[in-house]
DNA sequence: AGTCGTCCTCGGCCGC
DNA sequence: TGCGGCCGAGGACGAC
């Protein structure tokens, strides 16, 4: 499923839909759900080009010299920008791409299109959207943001579950929650505001790695612990039975020996 | 504030 | 072997 990784490489990919001038814009009723009713994408965006194209955690946004035009990928939304795709497939999502599935498509004056390609249909058209209810992104997260992230009056909510959060953080979703989480030692199921400071620490420092070395390796499926990411699985580092159970909604795979 | 159910569809797996 | 049917996967969001 797209995470920050797979969007950052969607961003990529978008910069070369820039400067070209919009011709239409078109989405089905599903993916527009989220957008006021009775105004057409492309009378917004007609004539308009995209100038620039940002990531804030798993939203792209791309710029004009008018309103902004976002796009949320959910669990199988995936960019194919004039026939290109910005990566083979996703965990859950299909591996190839068929025109039933695209869900919005820009088509630009010079004859080329970038399409949201989606065969789950989570994924979302976004007019001006809301990047204020966005937490800070994972991919740049400073120590200090990751301590203010993690706060709560009491013990929080499970660390897991904050860590999800999109207006804590944003960009992290199951799968790097599970490899940060399993490499920096830590039960998902602590009290997000009960890290001591040696562990916060940790966290921050596995937190990047992650999302460094995994960007490397080409996505969020990519990690250490996914090879036991299934019923039955046993921790690579020590050989424990991994624990499968749903923490902040989620399937959880997490080693009870050494994540405390 | 934090947790849970729902959206949506498809791939995978079960059993006959 | 083939097929029908059910389950679970994911991110965001609304409801409690």
């Amino acid at each position: 499923m797209p995470e920050i990784l797979e969007i950052e490489y969607y961003r990529l990919l978008a910069e070369t839909a820039l400067g070209r001038e919009i011709l239409s814009i078109e989405a089905d009723q599903l993916a527009s759900k989220r957008l006021e009713t009775g105004i057409a994408l492309t009378d917004i965006f007609s004539g308009l080009r995209f100038v620039a194209a940002r990531r804030i955690g798993k939203l792209l946004v791309f710029d004009t010299e008018g309103p902004c035009f976002g796009l949320r990928f959910g669990m199988t939304g995936g960019l194919v920008v004039d026939g290109v795709a910005a990566i083979k497939g996703l965990t859950y999502g299909s591996e190839s791409i068929e025109e039933k599935w695209v869900r919005a498509r820009v088509t630009f004056q010079d004859g080329g299109t970038l399409a949201l390609h989606d065969p789950r249909r989570l994924a979302r058209v976004l007019v001006d959207p809301d990047e204020e209810a966005l937490g800070p992104d994972a991919l740049s997260l400073t120590l200090t943001q990751l301590k203010t992230a993690l706060k709560s009056r009491g013990e929080g909510p499970a660390l897991k579950a904050r860590l999800l959060d999109q207006s804590a953080i944003a960009g992290i979703g199951n799968l790097l929650a599970d490899e940060m989480l399993w490499r920096a030692a830590l039960s998902p199921l602590r009290g997000a505001a009960t890290l001591s400071e040696p562990e916060l620490r940790r966290l921050h420092r596995h937190l990047r790695v992650t999302l460094d070395e995994l960007f490397k390796r080409g996505g969020s499926h990519t990690g250490d612990h996914m090879e036991a990411r299934h019923p039955g699985g046993m921790c690579p580092k020590d050989g424990q039975a991994f624990f499968r159970q749903a923490v902040g909604g989620r399937t959880t795979y997490w080693c009870p020996k050494h994540q405390s």
